[in-house]
DNA sequence: AGCATTACCCGCACGC
DNA sequence: TGCGTGCGGGTAATGC
């Protein structure tokens, strides 16, 4: 579940609990089990296991699509690329005995109270690292689309000093940090623009619209708790607000032309036609 | 030369 | 049963 809404809803129930969990701040990690060692990105998995053990989570944070632990020295980071979530959850049955991990656990902390926090990760993409400086991983990452800090006058900025593809652009980790391929199509309807316009074409105007468009799927998205698809369900509804992405062939809300469906930068791509004219 | 774009890769589950 | 597909991103090759 893996785009900047999606992974926000994971950050702030880790951060906050709910009946079923404590917060994972405060926690101090007792052991760590590494089913999958390419899991690991760094250090080596041995050293990861070793290092973490005594200490102690201070906070749960996002920062773009990854998933951000400050501990009281150091940085546990986790990106769950194409799959996964990070799941808090009790370690010990009620008859005391060990639970073992879920299908698909790649990572367990084993938290120092009855508790554990587990990295699943079906397609294995995922990653994650320990490091003394965060700014080690999110060196080169882009801007919070959803920060002051993101402007209108800062996004036409991006994209006039490029002359690229707005969709790839704005998928761009490097540039803006948590639109993924889900959110992008959407952001593109909602500002009624062609995946293929080049970035560099777009007036102030449609810089504006597109600006509005980034911030409102993006809130919409986490008020949501993110899109749930197929066997990765995790119980958010954004996909209920769907206007084009996976609607190949169906009627436009706004004007009832098809959808249509064209890959672009590798990615399936869905826009309506009339409505987001390349021009 | 320096961007932008395309190709390929990485595990797995699912639908057709 | 087999094949195409995919909420991501890194690297390498190719194109402009």
């Amino acid at each position: 579940m893996p785009e900047l809404p999606e992974v926000e809803t994971i950050i702030q129930r880790l951060k906050h609990g709910n009946q079923d969990q404590p917060p994972v701040p405060g926690n101090i990690i007792q052991s760590v089990l590494v089913t999958w060692d390419r899991s690991i990105a760094e250090p080596d998995p041995r050293s990861f296991q070793r290092i973490l053990v005594g200490k102690q989570i201070m906070d749960a944070c996002r920062r773009g699509k990854y998933l951000h632990f400050p501990l009281d020295r150091g940085h546990l980071i986790a990106h769950l690329r194409m799959s996964g979530d990070m799941r808090m959850e009790k370690s010990i049955s009620s008859d005391g005995a060990h639970l073992p991990p879920a299908e698909h656990d790649r990572v367990i902390l084993n938290f120092t109270t009855s508790y554990r926090m587990a990295f699943n990760n079906i397609r294995k993409f995922g990653r994650m690292w320990y490091v003394e400086d965060a700014q080690s991983v999110f060196l080169g990452l882009g801007i919070e689309p959803l920060s002051d800090q993101f402007t209108a006058q800062g996004l036409f900025e991006i994209l006039h000093t490029h002359n690229r593809q707005i969709k790839p652009l704005l998928m761009d980790q490097k540039l803006i940090a948590g639109m993924g391929n889900i959110y992008t199509d959407e952001t593109l309807f909602r500002a009624r623009l062609h995946p293929l316009r080049k970035s560099d074409s777009l007036s102030l105007q449609e810089t504006e619209d597109l600006y509005h468009a980034i911030r409102e799927v993006l809130n919409e998205g986490i008020r949501q708790f993110g899109a749930s698809l197929d066997w990765v369900y995790r119980g958010g509804q954004f996909q209920n607000t769907f206007k084009v992405y996976q609607r190949e062939g169906e009627s436009c809300f706004e004007c009832g032309t098809a959808v249509e469906k064209i890959i672009v930068g590798q990615r399936s791509s869905h826009f309506c036609p009339n409505c987001q004219k390349r021009q």
